[in-house]
RNA sequence: UGGGCUAUAGCCAAGCGGUAAGGCAGCGGAUUUUGAUUCCGUCAUGCGAAGGUUCGAAUCCUUCUAGCCCAGCCA
């Protein structure tokens, strides 16, 4: 796998392998499985996992399932999935449940320490109790309990005595803190839900905060990386480390979060388009979820690039989307079969052209990487061109199709405007071309030059094609333009981010399969829909479009 | 008006006292049967601001400013 650039982490590893400090590398990638993964992950992925390749260690899958309320299977399985796909193997795949006895354990041991009490604030009460960012809080009548009544009621806690809110276990620590995860943080909650992994037998489950940082000492995770809005958390991580009196001390590292423009980036909110049916689910080639920028094209290499270009810092930046492209673009360059597809037809009768009669051209695959060999397509009287590369008024530097005008049909002849049909509204059905044998493609023909080269799809042999068009959801500039309070994202999302038309491709495509990536001509790069696709009818959605520098 | 963190080009980001990497975007130009690709050139006398230390400062010190995160029995 590739190597990455250095940066603060890499340094700080580095150092901890060469002083001593550490003798191994292990991290862990620890997604909740409560949502798909998104691109953001993807970094943590390949900062977890390729930061510890790099230094011949280990990386576990933990899934951080201390939350039954939000979890579910559907999440573990698509997590599992993503991370494969993205071309990872983890060392081990591990669930925070794994650890729930244990944990209970450690919990007692700080109540007979005296570092934690059974609280029978409202959460309400809590909050009040807490104080504010620029007021202390105050402490809780119940946190000076006895230990023998704190194990009582804890024990109680676990036997389902209680109902959900109306005790927690508290860590006991300072009300006063500046950092208000000090101020004694919940570490035990009830819940009477059911566990997607353990059942049934939990009625209390952890809080992140106690959790977390024992599964990565259970783990013997040397370097547990996170993103930066832990930071403040890090005092609490490791105090639970150390009053649990776990033998390994984990080092938390914060990194900065990943933002792509015109897009969202939390799982809240992609839940929500989701569940409201803003797109037709997770893997909606719209959503920078994993499975969404599969679906739409993108190959874990391009990804894997884009994130390792994009760096490892503390800072909290947005990266432009078209350096998400461009990765994307450069992967398929040399991968995928360059094919001729038109999205918006419109019909060219070559009037010169016998009747009937059909040639096959021959035509590489791929320019840039030969080896992948010719394809052969049909050319006849009859040929559709798109919409947009005729125009019987154009403007200067046109170099497309109008009236009297030369240009190169690919891997065919030149055709010649010579007449324009239109119907009873004015509109342009079909134009008329003659067409020169002796500029036929390969023939060496250096007679006379022409300024365009359009593509086109023989209309006797083309086979139907629905292509499916994207823009962002959601573009920065709505957002910021109108400024409006009582909005959401939702009111941003982009009404034309989906275009669905019906073209044609050449015949050779009959047999293409789920998840083909091909590059149409003057188009861009596509993929073969999952979803939609049939026997009859190949769907490709547009992973990106080509550069370019045309504009009218 | 508490605490934590971050400020280097339009965007991301190296840099760790010795004179501003790289990528994206942009802009020129060459090649081109994709207005693509490729190639070549260009793009911070400047590192949030102001002072200071030093022969020398993006790097050290001081003050200021701006932005992000935190008041879940979410993670």
């Amino acid at each position: 796998m590739e190597h990455q650039p250095s940066n603060f982490i890499r340094s700080i590893i580095k150092e901890d392998l060469e002083t001593g400090k550490r003798d191994q590398v292990i991290t862990r990638f620890p997604p909740e499985p409560n949502g798909y993964l998104h691109i953001g992950h993807a970094k943590s992925i390949v900062i977890n996992f390729g930061l510890a390749d790099d230094f011949n260690g280990k990386t576990n899958l933990r899934f951080d399932d201390t939350n039954p309320l939000k979890e579910d299977q559907e999440y573990v399985d698509s997590i599992k999935e993503d991370v494969q796909w993205l071309g990872y193997e983890w060392d081990e795949l591990r669930y925070a449940s794994d650890y729930f006895e244990e944990m209970y354990e450690r919990a007692v041991l700080l109540i007979k320490k005296g570092k934690a009490y059974v609280d029978d604030l409202t959460p309400e009460e809590m909050r009040e109790y807490r104080g504010t960012l620029t007021e202390p809080g105050k402490e809780s009548p119940y946190r000076s309990r006895s230990v023998e009544e704190n194990l009582d009621l804890f024990d109680r806690m676990r036997k389902g005595e209680f109902e959900n809110g109306s005790k927690v276990l508290r860590a006991k620590i300072d009300m006063a803190s500046p950092n208000l995860n000090l101020r004694d943080p919940a570490l035990y909650r009830v819940s009477h839900a059911t566990h997607h992994n353990t059942g049934d037998k939990w009625c209390i489950y952890p809080m992140y905060d106690y959790a977390h940082p024992l599964e990565d000492a259970i783990e013997g995770i040397t370097h547990s990386l996170c993103t930066t809005e832990f930071e403040d958390h890090r005092p609490l991580y490791n105090w639970v480390v150390e009053e649990c009196e776990m033998e390994h001390q984990p080092q938390q590292i914060e990194f900065g979060r990943l933002n792509i423009t015109n897009t969202v980036m939390s799982k809240r909110k992609l839940k929500q388009l989701v569940d409201e049916s803003y797109v037709d689910g997770w893997d909606d080639p719209r959503l920078p979820t994993v499975s969404g920028l599969r679906r739409k094209g993108y190959t874990p290499e391009a990804i894997r690039a884009f994130v390792q270009e994009a760096g490892v810092s503390k800072g909290s930046g947005v990266v432009d989307e078209a350096m998400l492209e461009h990765f994307v673009r450069e992967d398929l360059k040399m991968k995928a079969p360059r094919t001729m597809g038109v999205l918006k037809p419109l019909k060219v009768v070559i009037t010169n052209y016998p009747e009937g009669e059909t040639e096959w051209l021959d035509a590489e695959i791929n320019p840039e990487n030969p080896e992948m060999g010719m394809r052969q397509i049909p050319f006849s009287r009859e040929i559709y061109i798109e919409q947009e590369d005729f125009m019987e008024n154009p403007p200067k530097k046109y170099f497309r199709l109008f009236p009297g005008n030369e240009v190169r049909l690919k891997h065919a002849y030149f055709i010649k405007c010579e007449e324009v049909i239109k119907n009873e509204e004015g509109e342009v059905v079909e134009i008329r071309c003659t067409y020169d044998p002796e500029t036929k493609s390969g023939s060496g023909f250096t007679g006379r030059k022409v300024k365009g080269t359009l593509h086109w799809v023989d209309a006797t042999h083309a086979l139907p094609a629905e292509f499916r068009l994207y823009e962002p959801l959601i573009r920065d500039e709505d957002q910021k333009a109108e400024e409006a309070e009582d909005k959401t994202f939702l009111d941003y999302v982009n009404k034309n981010s989906l275009e669905v038309v019906q073209g044609f491709i050449e015949p050779n495509m009959k047999d293409v399969q789920s998840h083909d990536k091909f590059q149409f001509f003057r188009h861009g790069y596509f993929n073969v829909d999952p979803k939609h696709t049939t026997a009859e009818k190949a769907v490709f959605n547009r992973t990106v479009s080509l550069k370019s520098s045309f504009k009218l």
